[in-house]
DNA sequence: TTTTAGCACTCTTTATATTAGATTGCTAAC
DNA sequence: GTTAGCAATCTAATATAAAGAGTGCTAAAA
């Protein structure tokens, strides 16, 4: 356990560090951090915390960086979880406040309110498909040979496709499909559409296969599709020091470009909290140079999606989580009411 | 004019240039370039070249490097537009043969293939909605407060959104506004639905403008909404040495993420056939150090949208632009037949 | 016992100089 | 018109030195 004065200066550290991306002298914190002594006691204290594993040095003789523990630390301890003006509350609440018709357009964004407000690069991707229940089917025929497919889920997730036939399609038939298919899949699981199923559909449709088969395949590769990934704000990450390396920076482009990495990333929180990843406490290796905070927008215990920060390991902690914390709030309040 | 061996010397300079961003020495060109020649001739030739603007020296002493004439010249009347191999044709052809069902899905594959053929970023952007003509538009009703509207034009572009309202809405109205909206818009323009036309419905439709204001506000705002661009191989252009520059890779990283530069970049071209723009020859400032190569692709002088790659002025253009070629003459192919 | 002043020591950063190597332009010969 | 030869020019790499920042330790002060 750290006593108070060693919170106190990991404290200062970090926030310090954060500030300017610079290793923190024991001369530093002689003003400014609230620590009534010399640098000579500081730096004692900072041999301590660095014995202790919570700071690291770049060489003998610089000053401290936080090592993933003293983050660590500083974020389960440390942060002050209400670090947002009444300008950025203003600012999002405008933001939010855009009359939307679809969920993914408000994840969308609340990405990207995410992005300006705290001025690192977001990642977000819609609601699982998986975890949802179909409300109903809906097939529209847009001319003999094309047919709307729309599927709804009890969360209000829309999605549409595009179906065309090799043969002409009559309303009748069209009338008939929507009714069986309503029939045996309303308010099952997206995954019912499997196997089973489809022998099911072959079984009692009595018409062409040539109707049926591209409906079930399509509807299959819909809702089976990969989640699309949005990214806001990939430019920002280059304003900071951290990313004029050039190594770092080419492996954060190559971890944008990986859509899978992000994926995983977004899905594998589960907490339905705030989640924060430091460096090596991300799973993925590309990852390991850098924090991820996420959090799952959910109402009812139901996935409307996932926003994450992907940014340095010296990430304003503080301001992250205030800010997701709040957007959280807004989301569940727009949701409900 | 240039006379044959300049020309020769200009091209073998371009080449060894494009592979291996090195400046070209007298020295390198002396063997495996067709010219029977001493370094010293070579020398002479490209002290020419330099003195009409072809060719550019890094420093007093160095080797030369092409300029932007000269890049311009090459394109024009030394390139060979047939540099791609069998394996690539083999690709490409394997690559866009997968059923898409929606055009936008068709352009984004094509763009994906360019980008895995030539190694360099694409962008893509859907077909503009504006030189279309509506050919139907169908309304379903999700649920007593939702709607879809279903837009269909003349070149197979579909576009739907999701339409909610305040109060509750009947079958019998949807039918109606179905009925209403075709028979008004039917083979007209997309830019038709705008203030007289908003005027006339609104007096026509005899019930509440709670129904009908939400109706034709979302589906101009889903007409007018900007394109989607859609990003490959973003991660690509840092494999090149000129991206070892870490303002180039933050102005790179900055262009793609601002999107109206990538649209006015891919929109501005008119030509039928595949625009080249070197260097300076870019409309937009932050484009000026890159050279951006797009086609539209057309079917009837219909545009069903762009793709274009954007790289190094250093870029293999042969490759590019035979592969443009290519894909463009394939994607015809596929819809016509 | 805790805190602090003082100072040698370490390491980074910046500046400067030196050298080796590549390539040209020019001159004069072929 | 072409080429060999060579001084001149510039880059890139390496070495050296000096300045500056910061620590750790010791011994004195509180």
């Amino acid at each position: 356990m750290l006593d108070e004065r060693k919170k106190k200066v990991l404290q200062a550290i970090v926030e310090e560090y954060v500030n300017t991306a610079e290793p923190v002298s024991s001369n530093a914190l002689t003003s400014n951090h609230g620590l009534d002594c010399s640098s000579a006691t500081i730096r004692n204290e900072m041999a301590d915390l660095e014995k202790a594993g919570y700071l690291d040095k770049t060489h003998t003789s610089s000053g401290r960086i936080p090592s993933e523990k003293g983050y660590r630390y500083y974020v389960d301890e440390l942060l002050k979880d209400d670090d947002i003006s009444l300008e950025e509350i203003k600012y999002i609440s405008s933001k939010l406040e855009t009359k939307v018709n679809e969920i993914e357009d408000l994840t969308k964004i609340a990405a990207n309110t995410i992005s300006e407000v705290t001025h690192y690069t977001t990642v977000s991707i819609g609601p699982k498909t998986t975890s949802q229940l179909i409300q109903e089917i809906k097939f529209v025929l847009l001319g003999s040979r094309m047919m709307l497919a729309v599927i709804l889920t009890d969360t209000g997730l829309v999605k549409e496709t595009i179906i065309k036939f090799d043969e002409d399609v009559t309303e009748k038939q069209i009338e008939t499909m929507n009714y069986m298919f309503n029939n045996k899949l309303k308010g099952q699981p997206i995954e019912t559409i499997d196997r089973p199923l489809e022998e099911y559909l072959y079984d009692e449709m009595t018409y062409s296969v040539n109707v049926i088969k591209p409906v079930i395949e399509q509807i299959k590769k819909v809702l089976k599709e990969d989640e699309k990934i949005y990214l806001e704000g990939a430019n920002k990450a280059f304003d900071l020091p951290e990313f004029n390396s050039l190594e770092v920076a080419k492996n954060f482009v190559n971890i944008l470009d990986t859509k899978d990495v992000m994926a995983d990333m977004l899905n594998s929180g589960f907490a339905e909290d705030i989640n924060v990843y430091i460096g090596e406490e991300n799973e993925k290796e590309e990852l390991k140079d850098f924090s991820v905070v996420t959090f799952k927008h959910k109402v009812n215990g139901k996935d409307l999606g996932t926003i994450g920060i992907i940014g340095p390991k010296r990430m304003d902690y503080s301001k992250v989580i205030s800010v997701m914390k709040y957007i959280n709030k807004k989301l569940n309040e727009i949701e409900k009411g």
